[in-house]
DNA sequence: CGGGAATTGACAAAAAATTAACATAAGCGT
DNA sequence: ACGCTTATGTTAATTTTTTGTCAATTCCCG
């Protein structure tokens, strides 16, 4: 269907203007420019005009773009509209976080299920989940038909967890091992480096003030 | 000091090299070539030279790359050779998550203080570190001479609180909030919008398949 | 110690992304 | 209903990023 490369850089920006159109929807405001979406998020009313016309004509010549319309349209694009379910594996604090985040059920994404290594952890109850062993893993995945697992373990058993995900054909990977895992192409996987991130901070804070 | 300006593009490409050389140096391996390099992380080679470039001559022509050499340059360019001392912001569970993680402190990020704003959660201890109320907050952060604030707290108030922590002297600030924070230019922002990854997944998910 | 092999650093070319410009279509007021 | 204003969609220009190429330098083997 999708005829053009769509760059991800693109895709990474279609988050942003939905929050900021989910805001506008809040405030009651009705319609909107590029320009005006300009002045608010920083960012060219061009980039804007172009982004949105990558997906097709959102807007409307002398009126501008419908908060309303745009917002669920933005919405469909980015899969909001289809219901995903998760499981988490690994419940550390980490997996405990984002199961407790009640923002992204809210989004339609449903965590089904979380599982652990640690026989400790097991059976013990989080956010009204129970978590459960390693070996019921792939088991679980096929029978609730999980789409996205969300890999919150230690880099050492990532890779091979992520390869037994994809062997019982998950569709996506959430992972916030620090590892790059190498997986069938059809398997969509989409990293959280947090120490990177925390290095970038790093770097940016040396270099400030030096330039100029 | 710096000439040129250095893309973002480049900077985030750098914790990932370090990676890499750490595990090589971890191997005992002792020299590298941007081929092997470029094999091994699925990057040009190419774009090793050219990033490694922007920052001066690491390598030898005709020999390529001492592991130990690099992997140390690059984390000075990236300011792990200094300290950071760190504050969270919001005792959750993903405030919990980041001080419970010991490879930051490995990395020479120490945490120094964790402040929320719900009275039953302060004075609570949270991997060896008292939980404060937030009205310490700014005289805590000159004290302590702190450079980094962890903002874990909901989006409403984070606003609020990061104009508290850019009055007293902040320097970075790493936003799990979901907001943009505008600030003066010379503090730093880094966010980590996990909601806006998750819905990037979900967008790869469901275009998967469609394209050719 | 000399010559071929290896590999960088620098530069050039290509590709991609961003910004600018503008013709065109729709709204809005009179 | 008409024309002026507004603001999109689209194409073109510009800028940035990535990739390719190659001369120059260093290593390494005999």
């Amino acid at each position: 269907m999708e005829e053009k490369e769509i760059s991800q850089a693109v895709v990474a920006r279609l988050p942003r203007y939905l929050r900021y159109l989910g805001e506008l929807r809040d405030e009651g405001i009705e319609r909107v420019s590029s320009q005006e979406l300009s002045d608010i998020m920083q960012v060219t009313a061009s980039q804007i005009r172009q982004d949105l016309n990558t997906f097709g004509g959102f807007g409307q010549q002398g009126y501008g773009y419908n908060v309303d319309y745009l917002y669920d349209e933005i919405g469909k694009i980015l899969g909001l509209n289809r219901e995903h379910r998760l499981i988490i594996v690994g419940a550390g604090h980490l997996g405990q976080a984002l199961v407790n985040y009640s923002n992204f059920e809210r989004r339609g994404f449903l965590f089904r299920g979380v599982f652990d290594c640690d026989p400790k952890v097991c059976g013990k109850k989080i956010c009204g989940i129970t978590v459960r062993p390693m070996d019921e893993l792939a088991d679980f995945v096929r029978v609730n038909r999980i789409d996205i697992a969300v890999l919150t373990i230690p880099k050492t058993s990532a890779v091979e967890v992520a390869g037994k995900l994809a062997d019982c054909g998950i569709r996506g990977i959430w992972n916030f091992a620090h590892v790059d895992l190498r997986l069938p192409g059809h398997i969509q996987v989409e990293n959280v480096h947090l120490s990177d991130s925390l290095m970038k901070l790093s770097y940016n804070l040396s270099s400030a003030g030096k330039e100029a």
